[in-house]
Parts: C-alpha cells; sequence; structure tokens
DNA sequence: ACAAAAGTGTTCCCCTTACACCCATGT
DNA sequence: ACATGGGTGTAAGGGGAACACTTTTGT
C-alpha cells in the first residue's frame, strides 16, 4: 500500500510550537564495484540542491509506513532492508521554512532488485568521492558519510551483507562487497577459513560456470539479519 | 540558561498533520554497588505510572536545549554526560493524546554529582530488577533496557566509564564499576594489565588513605569521552 | 596477630596473520 | 598452450584468560 502524498500546508506556521519531523535516507548499493549512495534532485529554495531523499513525516502513519511511503515516492524502491540511523537537529536553522527535525535511516539494496525498480528519471546514483563534490543539501553528505560508517562497523558482528548480495553468491563475491566496503583488501584464505567457521553460509551444489573454472555458490543460512560475529 | 516550560496547548489538535516530538531520558547512575536508573511518578491518564523524565520537544531551542531544559526541570540534575539512544515510535497510539514519537538519550552521572543536584521530591531511583516490577509508562522499561545495552557495549572501545567515577579514584573502584555495568566478576590482574597498556589513566601521585592498605589514585587523561579500544 | 584490600608475573592456548602453489575451465 | 579466477594448509606471533602469594596498613 502506498500512502498517497500527505497535505502538510498546515504546519509552516510560524506559531506552531513544536518542529516538523522529516525522515532522510541514505540508500546504498554497490554498483560497478563501488559503494553508492542514490540521491535526488531538488530545486526547492532557488537553488538547485542535491539531497537524500527525504519527505515530512505524517501523523497518521507509523515511521515504517511513512519510511516505505516515502521511498517508493521519491525513488519507485520497496522493500528493502532498512536501520534508523540518527535524529538530527544541530542547526535550529536546518530546513529555511520552519525548525525541522531529521530522523534519518539508511537502506540497502542488492544492485539487481535496485536496478529493476529504481526510477531513474527521479534519481541517480553516485559513489562517496562524486558526491562529496556535489552541492549537497544541508547536511546531508555527513548523513550519508554516517550510514557508511554504520555498515562498515556491522560487518563485523552481523550477516548484513547479504542484502547487497543475490541470493546464491559465488565466495568471491561476497570477499569482494567485504573490500569494497571496508576499502582493504583482504586475504583469501584467512577469509573462507572466517566465514566457513562462523558457518553463516551454506554450499548450494550448484556451480556457477560464468567464471573460468567454475565456482561454487552459496547461499546465507538465516534469512534475517542478525548478530553473528563475522571477521 | 534554564528554558521555561513552553506553552504547547495547539497540538493537541486532531487536525493537525505533523507528530508531536517527546524527549525521554534514561539516567544511569552507579549507586550502593548496582547500576540505577532515575524514574519520575506521573498521574496523567487517570492511572499513575512510572515514567522516564521527559517533555514535548519545543519548536525554539535546539534537541540539546530542549534535553538540558527537560532534565533540569524534572530532576533538577544539569550537566551531564549525554548521547541519543534512538527514535521510537512502534505503536501509533504510543500516548493516547496524539501521535507521539519520542527521541530517547541516556545519560550518565556520577554518584556525588546525582546526589548533590537532584530534587528527590521529583524523582525515585531504581535498580533495574526493581524497576521491571512497576508500571512504567509504555515502552520506557524497554527504552531503559536499550540505554543499558548501549552503555555495556561502549565501555569495550570507550573510556566513557570515567563519567561515572569521580575526578581520582583507585583501580579497583574502575574495575568495580566495570563489573556491575557487565554484570560479571573480572580478573584483577588481567584488568590492571589492560588498563594500563591503553594508557588512559594516569597515575596521580595521590593515595587514598580510606582503605586498609593505602591505593594509588589515578584520574583519566583525556577529559572528553571517546573512541580508545578498552578491552 | 589478624583482617582487609592492594599490588604484582608467568604460562598456555587460541585466534589472527602472513604467505604460494596447483586446479579446472574457456579461449 | 595459455590466461583467468578457484581452491587449498601451515607456521609464527600476539593477545586474552587462568591462576596465588606477598605487602601494607588499621584495629
Amino acid at each position: 500500500m502506498l500512502i498517497p502524498e500527505q497535505d502538510h500546508s498546515d504546519i509552516w506556521n510560524d506559531q506552531l510550537s513544536i518542529p516538523v519531523l522529516a525522515l532522510d535516507i541514505v540508500i546504498l548499493t554497490i554498483y560497478k564495484g563501488e559503494l553508492c549512495v542514490i540521491i535526488v534532485k531538488t530545486t526547492e529554495w532557488k537553488h538547485q540542491w542535491f539531497a537524500l531523499p527525504g519527505g515530512i513525516v505524517s501523523r497518521w502513519y507509523t515511521l515504517e509506513e511513512n519510511f516505505d511511503s516515502i521511498l517508493e515516492r521519491k525513488t519507485g524502491i520497496t522493500g528493502v532492508y532498512k536501520e534508523q540511523l540518527y535524529t538530527f537537529w544541530d542547526k535550529i536553522d536546518r530546513d529555511p521554512r520552519s525548525h525541522v527535525i531529521a530522523v534519518s535511516y539508511y537502506a540497502l539494496v542488492g544492485i539487481d532488485n535496485f536496478l529493476s525498480k529504481v526510477d531513474f528519471t527521479k534519481v541517480d546514483i553516485v559513489t562517496f568521492p562524486q558526491m562529496q563534490k556535489l552541492r549537497m543539501f544541508y547536511d546531508h553528505a555527513e548523513i550519508a558519510e554516517y550510514a557508511r560508517i554504520r555498515l562498515k562497523g556491522k560487518l563485523w558482528y552481523t550477516n548484513i551483507v547479504k542484502e547487497l548480495l543475490p541470493k546464491k553468491f559465488r565466495i568471491s563475491q561476497m570477499q569482494e562487497m567485504y573490500e569494497i566496503i571496508l576499502d582493504r583488501k583482504l586475504d583469501k584464505r584467512n577469509f573462507q577459513k572466517k566465514i566457513f567457521s562462523i558457518g553463516v553460509i551454506k554450499d548450494t551444489g550448484e556451480k556457477d560456470r560464468s567464471t573460468n573454472r567454475p565456482a561454487k555458490l552459496y547461499q546465507f543460512i538465516n534469512k534475517r539479519v542478525r548478530v553473528v560475529d563475522m571477521l
């Protein structure tokens, strides 16, 4: 169910005693061997900005429902793994129209899922170095950085990387994800030893014949993201 | 500066399209050898509840200023270490008067600081087991649990425990804090070896003569809480 | 003298890291 | 046959965990 865009014209009222709550989403995916963020263009407030997909939180729905609604309306993407990041309000004039507090989330999307659902008329995909050169709305670049750090941290004690991999994958693909996110090379033998000793993935019995020498295909044992002492 | 209690009568309006933002604080301290939480009594909404100190966030101040104001008005405590925990909105009817989203913080107070500032006509101090038997407002017991888990986690890679200790302390006092928070015994020699090897505390040259055999007094080298790979 | 807490080293084991060669296939 | 990525074991070193006795003071 897609929540329709709400009318929030009542809130741009200087007399209102409470702040407006916004929700911003850092969508992360691995694309062409790099960790990327999804951004939207906005021409609000005169200048053109790049921004994280976001919107005003409506009172009539839960945070989760608001999240799903904003994500789908702004990007076309549905059904992703998400996690709350932080609630920001450093600058009282974060949004020139009002006092806005922003709850931020990050979301992980596997690239196949991403490409099949996303509406590229609405969004752009950029690497982190590219993003840092753009004119990002307020603190959105920092929020994205914060998401990257959280993802990095979670690699060490959860099976979160499953959200970025296809259902069945080669162990080398998994290692590649780790290397991209951690931004350093890992030793092939030590990586495999570790992953196998934890027992989070299992051999499907199938082979990927797209490489030179056929490679075993694995899948995650647990459907859900959970704490597992990965590295 | 203490922000005066704000008039929020305008927000209990069924037509308002945005949620109300509240701020709840889990104040943790170590008292009589146990990790304790500060709670307040509230008789709002007919029944008597115990609740975390909290209040409505005012638009005219930053989150930090709102935090300080709520903390001081509800408990009398000022100048504590604080950290944002999470922003909750699981249940759409969390607060019967409206749709309320709660940003939660936890705060650490050394017991001396606490006792000198707190107003016991306004608050109670309870251990976690005691709290779990009380009729806590909505999800406040879970929020407090969440704070405890975060604190436990931070012990391992920050010098956060400094916020609970006096300026100068015996190494055995420091170990006791760790044991209380982690809820298990630690080996004395291994603990000291570890703490000294990290180099986060230094000998003051003074002695504590209140114990039988006088003990060296230490202090933290860094004034601020920071990441240091503690345990 | 006795009680109470402070102070102090060594050993063992496991986990992490570093490291190099052969294998199965496609071209 | 050659190029490409897949697959595999071992040795050395460092860090964590276990463990007990002596010292200094107060009473």
